[in-house]
DNA sequence: CTTCAGTGACTAAGCGCTTGCTTAGAGTGG
DNA sequence: CCACTCTAAGCAAGCGCTTAGTCACTGAAG
């Protein structure tokens, strides 16, 4: 992990409190993107935090409401940088361009994150569920409105809007997946990679 | 189900014999894909083939057997129609195209069997994993050479290798998560418009 | 300055339940 | 009779979570 990352990685725990409920946050994150979020038990847990099996219980309810928090700040994440990126940019390929970026070198950088967003939604309880969905679609829809706004005025080509947009997520979720920093260079370069192949296609 | 995916889902599992054997590889598969292979238990396998929990044991030595036959399926099924696609065709461009064409289609129309494929690698043990892997690394070494032959020529430009196969493959593999045919159309204008995409990128 | 009830973080032990899998035997066709 | 397919019953182990209590610390009373 680089000095950037290590940073970012700070902050999106930071408002964790106390430090003994982050601890053990991050070690549910890390079991459960090692073994997935059914085959991950609370006493590993527990372990990889350096306590007993009951403490857990201390600063949580129960297994999935970690998996629930987690959810929550790590979809917040995506959508607030891939917001700040295209910010500073103006028209629908510059902005475009921001969001894949953002979106895909966020997966890379925070890939066990990623792999946990993507892929646990179906452990969620219903009222989870629906609150994680609505920051999932408030997300896609960045994309889609500067994908529809450069198609009208004819900047952006874009035959079928819909499967560019999921196209588009997929390039950005499936990074989580295969990302490693010693495979992939630093999570920028596969945000610049994307960026450019995307452009390329919206030609 | 199309009739045409009848017809090819019965071709994929066709060679599993005896009948129940082949009942519980399938009600295998639907608890795995519905629920994740480690929170899919053997008493739910079970009663989605029709038959007591110990039926499994007549037909297969454990839970992780079932999911590696499963996983072997899978992956060799891809793999000869990403083949029987591009050996129709010519040339980079057309043969990259009938990869990505094959490839996408091929996950969404059987999106059960490819999230497994796609997110239960690490439930296997180390041999089956090995053999799998190599058949996933078969599947890419397919469009790498393509992409290499038509960067030599200049049919296609490619400025990182590695990184296109990825973004190639990720658009394939992410389908299976996504797609329904509610939701997407039917398989193949799937793998028509990321064959297209895809084209338009390596111009 | 000492005392001590109150508070919050944490653990040892274990409860009730479900898991993957086994065993012993029944049913059936040749 | 054997060979094969399947089931009823259940075992050992591991699961999420609870209970009862220890411990360090706080702040007001004596």
């Amino acid at each position: 992990m680089d000095d950037e990352t290590a940073r970012l990685y700070a902050d999106l725990w930071a408002h964790v409190e106390p430090e003994s409920s982050r601890r053990l946050l991050l070690a549910a994150l890390d079991a459960f993107a090692d073994r997935g979020f059914e085959a991950a038990t609370t006493r590993d847990i527990s372990r990889r935090a350096g306590m007993s099996p009951a403490a857990v219980y201390v600063h949580y309810r129960s297994k999935v409401e970690m998996l629930g928090e987690i959810m929550r700040i790590g979809h917040e994440s995506v959508l607030a940088s891939a917001r700040a990126a295209m910010d500073e940019r103006d028209g629908p390929s510059e902005r475009t361009a921001a969001f894949v970026s953002a979106f895909s070198s966020w997966h890379a950088r925070f890939s066990t994150l990623g792999q946990v967003t993507a892929h646990e939604l179906r452990a969620l309880p219903p009222e989870r569920f629906g609150e994680i969905l609505a920051l999932r679609q408030a997300t896609e829809r960045l994309v889609a409105d500067e994908l529809r706004a450069g198609a009208a005025d004819g900047e952006l080509h874009v035959d079928d809007l819909q499967g560019t947009v999921r196209a588009i997520m997929s390039l950005g979720v499936d990074s989580a997946r295969w990302y490693t920093p010693q495979r992939g260079g630093d999570p920028e370069s596969i945000g610049r990679l994307h960026a450019d192949l995307v452009l390329r296609m919206l030609r």
